[in-house]
DNA sequence: CTCCAGGCATGAG
DNA sequence: CTCATGCATGGA
């Protein structure tokens, strides 16, 4: 798995990825912080350090712009981030879901989604900010947080920023957030980072308690509903069963199982754990990015497109 | 101009 | 319990 070991300071490093989509990946709504800096690279703040990244034929290689707090092994941690060490696992849900006769098409021209693995505060806030939002107005609003909020990383001309500490969101004023872009999200942002704050080393536990429980522990918060609760379980947390239901994946699910029909979110997510069970997410993520691409896949009928 | 976006909180029935 | 409504903001 480990190709290459980072010797130097600024050696790049480089991780085997074979099968892995990069671009898919960090482009299919999960992250909000990684930009296409260049037509095959890759530029994002993780933790405290800014990286760019590209792919080369089945080679993952990762320069540190700044250097973050990664500890003794960079590989280990870069690996963990965009889930490499679980290739075989990601092979074996892949085989389990194009076995499913109504997504098979879509699994035909998309492979190689990972889930990353995030900090949870920032996975949490992201996604309460996310609600009745637009991806490219929540990436701004999240930039402007960590703007504002966020440790400086780097002293070249576009200064990037680590997202905010919980103490940092927690203390600042509504009117200040309102000016980051947040709208009404602001006081949601604001007492759930206040919540983070009070619950100390309880939060850092979330990540041991089991689904049903995490997942009403996030409902707790403002500005959390089911929704995002389930974003959260599986984009912070890694909980592969959750199944986050937005616009795309509603109309997804409409169209693949019930002929267009519109159903309550909880039957469609009742009939998702039945279709895809412990991969729920990962074929909510194939969903997500084909809708929303509007890949020819996604059409019912196999009519052409002719635009 | 209108419509829409990785929904939530709230109140009515 | 389920369902309808308002909500800040900005791009298309």
């Amino acid at each position: 798995m480990q190709v290459s070991t980072a010797i130097g300071d600024r050696s790049p490093v480089i991780i085997d990825a074979t099968g892995f989509d990069l671009a898919g990946t960090l482009s299919s709504g999960q992250s909000f912080r990684w930009r296409m800096a260049g037509p095959d690279e890759w530029r994002g703040i993780v933790r405290e350090s800014v990286l760019s990244v590209r792919q080369v034929e089945g080679l993952l290689e990762v320069r540190f712009v700044s250097d973050g707090n990664w500890g003794e092994n960079r590989v280990a941690g870069i690996t963990e981030y965009f889930d490499l060490h679980l290739q075989s696992d990601y092979a074996s849900i892949r085989a389990r879901l194009v076995r499913n006769e109504r997504i098979r098409r879509l699994l035909e021209v998309q492979s190689g989604l990972h889930i990353l693995r995030q900090e949870p505060f920032e996975v949490l806030i992201s996604f309460i900010i996310s609600a009745f939002n637009n991806i490219l107005r929540i990436e701004r609003c999240i930039d402007r947080l960590a703007r504002c909020y966020g440790r400086p990383l780097n002293v070249s001309a576009q200064l990037e920023h680590a997202f905010p500490a919980p103490e940092a969101l927690a203390t600042a004023s509504e009117t200040e957030l309102r000016a980051c872009g947040l709208g009404y999200r602001a006081p949601y942002v604001k007492e759930a980072a206040a919540r983070v704050v009070s619950l100390g080393a309880g939060f850092e536990s979330f990540a041991r308690l089991p689904t049903a429980r995490l997942r009403a522990e996030l409902l707790q918060f403002p500005g959390i509903g089911v929704k995002v609760a389930e974003c959260i379980l599986l984009f912070a947390y890694h909980r592969l069963e959750a199944f986050p239901i937005d616009v795309w994946v509603r109309r997804a699910m409409c169209q693949l199982y019930y002929r267009g029909r519109r159903l309550p979110d909880r039957r469609l997510a009742a009939r998702a754990s039945r279709e895809f069970g412990a991969d729920a997410g990962l074929a909510q993520q194939y969903l997500f990015t084909a809708y929303r691409a509007r890949l020819p896949s996604t059409r019912s009928d196999g009519a052409r497109d002719r635009m």
